[in-house]
DNA sequence: GCCGTTTTCGGCCCGACTGTTTTCAGTCG
């Protein structure tokens, strides 16, 4: 796949042509990058299938970046991109990294200092060299110091299954100030993206000098980055930033719109909103200079003419269309699973594999969270680190369960465990255990956890013959992917997906803050093509049930609705979801 | 360089904050 690598060489140009004060192309570059970036299909497949002409029907891109995609699909590079690394030899991507360094301040650099890289950029300023160039003072240059510290410890994106508790207990410290009259998180983190950037807090307050003192005395706080009237901005011991804007109530809406983005799809909004006559900023809709009030966030959408929607939906992946659609009578936005609407889980591990927690525990744990049946998906025998189950410690299991089962009932809970399994899928698809031992269990989990590096091909074929199983219900972590760790396995989705229809195979949302594992645009895709998914929290500890939260947000930011998800459904309908599988046996 | 139901030319999102400057350029989101 080699996406990634192209939209890296576009970012890189955008920022070349900035560098020589190039009007209007390094935008579009930009967009080239991101659509690349974003694209669910591999590049090098559209390219195959239809040619430059294909190419040139994806958004951002024309004529000329087309032809540069397939010169570089064709020879492995792109000439101008290769001349423009001869003009200015420069590390770009590492040296935009460091905050507050742009292609402006490096063009500066590379010509009065010839600094190249990081480690020039960190040497020349603990020699003193940069505070003598014109417009760079001491401050510039302890700033260069700090943000390449900062860089050097800092992985940049954060997991929001890390951030996301940290952003609730601020919120609800800012809630409680009684100079605060709303708050809410903004930016990527209101969208529930699955690694932030930074956080963003938006208040209205008729204090906001308290509230920013407030706010830059917060503990864990190890920078204070800006500290103004309206904005400010803090480091936090963690290692991202958090920034606050105070706004007046009038302008709450369409400032709440405005931060929680995407910068994707606020760029189209501002343009309908110039279509019709209006200009849309943070403070607000203006229509010939005069401010239309927007104190809620449906407010902005319904002025242009839209309908409102959930903050998961913001990455200008057709949800505007929608939008527009909607409001003219015709239902076309989805209407996403809610936070509450998971009535089990069906991954958890016990302590009969490597998990921590007993059956019971798990069980006690499961009923808290309000759910009516619990899925126990121990591993398989292939796993000896996780201390997986052969055959015959899988039938010891399933007594305990059904005992725990026939206690929980007569305590008068209205709650039942499953007895299923995690079973290992072996290079050629086979599974690590006897089809007679799966054949005795509720459902049955197939995932790799293995030879991971197969050619698509092969890959694909593996997972497919897993599915062609008829006890094989779900097909855990699909693309095996981990956050800024490991990529997905080579797999052709599309075929994954028809494979999936034809045999009533399920395929897990894992909800693990590393995995997020189908990923957004892949569970857009599986609800287009009408295969079922469940939101599974894969816990080896019963706290980790809750992950399930992050599991949902995937699930809404690839659009999925409620039929969409089988562990939305009561018991019977559940059990008899996993019947239709050996109906094709 | 891209784009088009006002279009194949003439537009392209916009404001806060910083650090350096005396009026602004660069960066960021």
């Amino acid at each position: 796949m080699k996406n990634e690598e192209l939209a890296k060489i576009f970012f890189a140009m955008s920022q070349y042509l900035q560098m020589q004060d190039i009007a209007f192309k390094p935008q579009a570059y930009e967009k080239a990058a991101f659509t690349i970036q974003t694209l669910p299909e591999d590049i090098e497949d559209i390219f195959q299938k239809g040619g430059e002409k294909a190419l040139e029907s994806l958004p951002g891109i024309g004529k000329s970046i087309a032809e540069k995609i397939k010169e570089y699909l064709t020879t492995g590079a792109i000439g101008e991109y290769e001349q423009l690394k001869k003009k200015f030899p420069v590390d770009i991507e590492n040296l935009t990294a460091v905050e507050g360094i742009g292609p402006k301040t490096i063009k500066i650099l590379y010509q009065k200092l010839k600094i190249k890289n990081l480690a020039d950029l960190e040497k020349a300023a603990q020699e003193g060299k940069i505070r003598r160039l014109s417009g760079f003072g001491i401050k510039s240059e302890q700033n260069i110091l700090q943000a390449i510290a900062f860089l050097k410890k800092s992985t940049g994106r954060f997991l929001l299954g890390e951030i996301l508790p940290v952003v609730k207990n601020v919120w609800q410290k800012l809630n409680s100030l009684k100079e605060v009259q709303q708050v809410s998180p903004a930016g990527s983190v209101r969208r529930r993206k699955e690694t932030i950037g930074d956080v963003d807090f938006l208040v209205v307050s008729d204090n906001p000098a308290k509230v920013m003192d407030y706010f830059c005395s917060l503990p864990g706080i190890i920078k204070i980055l800006a500290k103004g009237e309206t904005r400010s901005s803090v480091r936090m011991r963690q290692g991202f930033d958090m920034d606050i804007r105070v706004v007046p109530a009038q302008s709450y809406g369409a400032a709440l719109q405005y931060f929680t983005g995407s910068k994707e799809h606020n760029i189209v909004l501002r343009k309908l909103a110039m279509d019709k006559g209006f200009k849309l900023n943070e403070y607000g809709l203006f229509r010939s200079g005069k401010m239309i009030v927007c104190a809620k966030e449906e407010d902005v959408y319904k002025n242009l003419g839209l309908c409102w929607m959930e903050p998961e939906l913001r990455e200008n992946q057709g949800e505007i269309e929608a939008a527009l659609a909607q409001a003219k009578g015709k239902q076309s936005l989805p209407k996403l699973i809610g936070y509450n609407d998971i009535l089990g889980d069906l991954h958890v591990h016990s302590n009969w594999d490597g998990g921590a927690d007993s059956l019971q525990e798990l069980a006690l744990f499961a009923i808290e969270m309000g759910y009516q049946y619990l899925g126990i998906a121990d591993h398989t025998k292939f796993l000896r680190i996780e201390k997986g189950l052969d055959e015959k410690k899988l039938a010891q299991r399933s007594g305990a369960i059904q005992a725990l089962n026939r206690k929980l009932a007569t305590q008068g809970y209205h709650f039942r465990i499953l007895e299923g399994c995690e079973a290992n899928i072996m290079p050629d698809g086979s599974l690590d255990i006897a089809q007679q031992a799966l054949s005795k269990l509720d459902y049955v989990i197939a995932g790799i956890h293995s030879q991971m590096k197969m050619p698509a091909l092969q890959m694909t074929e593996r997972i497919i013959k897993a599915m062609q199983n008829p006890y094989v219900n779900i097909i855990s972590h699909p693309t095996g992917r981990l956050l800024q760790k490991r990529d997905e396995y080579e797999i052709d989705f599309e075929k994954i997906l028809q494979a999936a229809q034809k045999t009533n195979t399920i395929l897990e949302i894992n909800s693990f803050p590393a995995r997020l594992d189908l990923k957004d645009v892949f569970i857009k895709k599986a609800k287009e093509a009408g295969v079922k998914m469940v939101i599974n929290s894969d816990a080896h500890q019963k706290e980790q049930m809750h992950f399930v939260e992050y599991g949902i947000a995937q699930a809404r930011r690839g659009w999925a609705e409620k039929k969409d998800i089988i562990n939305t459904l009561p018991l019977n309908k559940l059990l008899a979801c996993f019947g239709e599988k050996q109906k094709i046996k």
